[in-house]
DNA sequence: TGGATACGCAACCATTAGGTTGCATTTATA
DNA sequence: TATAAATGCAACCTAATGGTTGCGTATCCA
């Protein structure tokens, strides 16, 4: 068993949801594709092009940031936001763990027709 | 250019924050994890071992159902919910993406560094 | 130093989400 | 054919979300 099976199968599961939840809205997910594509940005830099307020833009910001996705810190009057890849890598692996459970539970289901069969 | 660019360029982004937003819920992950990694399942059979009711979680599996997560058949009496790893898949494609947008970022970063270096 | 720029904070609003209870309906079965 | 099991439907509640506006504060710069 690898050694992230306890943050898997642990008494609590890991949390998964808030990462999942941060990223489930379309403004979000087009702050996390400016930010993983460039420089980190001020919040009027991010601002700029979309279609809500400042204020909003900011709010999805903080959301991202308590998701881990993003970082903040001030440079002189502006705060400047920078992508974090780690969170972004712990849902691939939660995301690859599901798949691997999916084959196995298929091939567990494909043997067992199979047996089946020879039974019967 | 991949054959899968035109859903992550094109004019309208592809709808992955459905999906996102439908696993950002803890009892959500659950039944996930139950249905991934076992047989299609009844509401009744989901529900035994929750702290919700069975409307809480028939509510979620719809959820689940809008996303595409999972699919529903009825059979007899009971309505059977089963997992569908199409979503799951278009997601890990698309954090691969940003990964690999965040990778040629640094690689950009790192040159214009060097380059700065040679020229001052 | 005074104006423009960049933010933060707070109040407020409408909608959605997560959850419950109550009741009707369909289906299997003793 | 009653009865139990499995579900659907609807109303309702509370809290969280996504958004706005208004205003105060810090900071850069001509």
């Amino acid at each position: 068993m690898s050694r992230r099976s306890r943050s898997r199968i642990g008494a609590r599961p890991p949390a998964h949801a808030p990462v999942f939840a941060a990223l489930g809205d379309e403004t979000r997910l087009e702050l996390l594709a400016k930010l993983c594509a460039g420089q980190p940005r001020s919040i009027s830099q991010l601002t700029t092009g979309s279609r809500v307020t400042r204020q909003a833009i900011t709010k999805h910001l903080r959301v991202l940031e308590s998701a881990g996705i993003v970082r903040s810190a001030r440079a002189g009057r502006e705060s400047r936001f920078e992508f974090d890849p780690r969170p972004i890598e712990n849902l691939k692996h939660y995301l690859d763990f599901v798949s691997r459970q999916w084959d196995e539970t298929l091939d567990r289901l494909k043997t067992f027709v199979e047996q089946e069969g020879r039974g019967s």
